[in-house]
DNA sequence: CTGTGTTCCTGTTCGC
DNA sequence: TGCGAACAGGAACACA
């Protein structure tokens, strides 16, 4: 489910909780996920501080009293659920909650609770000393964050000369923008007039140089994954941000979903169509997009 | 190296 | 209402 924008929203929300707060308990209730847990995972958390939670890509990273990191993944239906205490009742439950997949349960020194709950269990957490976090084989090679300065045409450019993939799959690689999934790929590609059947390599020339393709491209990543952000990340379903509240802005998907509907594009008489490429749906308008 | 298909797992939705 | 099939946000991995 998460992309970078709902894992930037989960962030958000268990900062205040977790950051600079020691783990009094850690109670891990199954044996792996789509990885098994750390060894000795609760020994190696319980009683230490947490000293910052960051994000990078769909990736969130704990670093941990001690020099260890926490690194943890949502897959597709991670979620976390908070209880503070002196709000029950106030909170209204985010989710319809299955308590069968919570696998993970941290306890804080002020009495909060954090929840990691996942049915599908893609999600992961593993550890990792804080100096090697970088060349962490799940992190090096990232590409740059979307609302970085070194997201920009030229960067596209560069990556996608001689691929002869398709924009679709160009932008879901990670190491190509890190965080977009099928959703904001959709959505960026609708704002910026590209079809995702589109030559990855159109994006340069050959020397390499950015076209004006590019420039709409970078144009519209960043602003797609800023609107989601502010709206604070979207919701599929009864999907729901790390404090219980809802994220608005799949209400401003405007293709993503909409197989069928008008084309919002102003002046664009088209329809929204679903393809499918690489095994995952994609959704595009045709008409203005190209 | 590049591009493609498979796989992990469970819940929800859709068509009949 | 029931029931099987299709489908779902991700990405590691195997393979051609």
């Amino acid at each position: 489910m998460p992309e970078l924008p709902e894992v930037e929203t989960v962030r958000r929300g268990l900062e205040p909780v977790l950051s600079g707060r020691r783990i009094i308990t850690l109670e891990q209730r199954r044996p792996d996920l789509r990885f098994p847990f750390p060894e000795r995972f609760a020994e190696r958390v319980s009683g230490r501080r947490i000293e910052s939670l960051r994000r990078r890509a769909k990736y969130l990273i704990a670093t941990i009293e001690g020099g260890e990191a926490l690194i943890m993944h949502l897959g597709m239906s991670g979620r976390y659920l908070i209880e503070k205490p002196g709000t029950e009742g106030a909170t209204i439950p985010a989710f319809r909650h299955m308590p069968q997949h919570d696998h993970v349960i941290f306890r804080t020194e002020d009495g909060a609770t954090v929840t990691y709950n996942d049915p599908r269990r893609f999600g992961f957490m593993v550890m990792t000393p804080e100096s090697e976090l970088e060349a962490h084989p799940l992190l090096q090679g990232l590409g740059p964050e979307p609302m970085g300065n070194l997201l920009n045409a030229a960067h596209l450019a560069t990556r996608a000369a001689g691929r002869s993939t398709d924009l679709k799959a160009f932008l879901m690689d990670q190491r190509n923008v890190a965080g977009l999934g099928n959703i904001y790929v959709c959505e960026a590609l609708h704002r910026s007039g590209l079809s995702p059947n589109r030559a990855a390599k159109s994006l340069a020339r050959k020397s390499g140089a950015p076209t004006a393709r590019a420039e709409r491209l970078a144009a519209a990543i960043r602003s797609v994954i800023a609107d989601a952000i502010a709206a604070g990340g979207s919701s599929l379903r009864d999907y729901r941000q790390a404090d219980g509240a809802l994220g608005y802005f799949q209400h401003s998907f405007m293709v993503y979903g909409k197989e069928g509907d008008a084309c919002t594009t102003e002046g664009c008489r088209g329809r929204v169509k679903r393809i499918v490429q690489s095994g995952r749906s994609t959704f595009y308008c045709s008409s203005c997009q190209s």
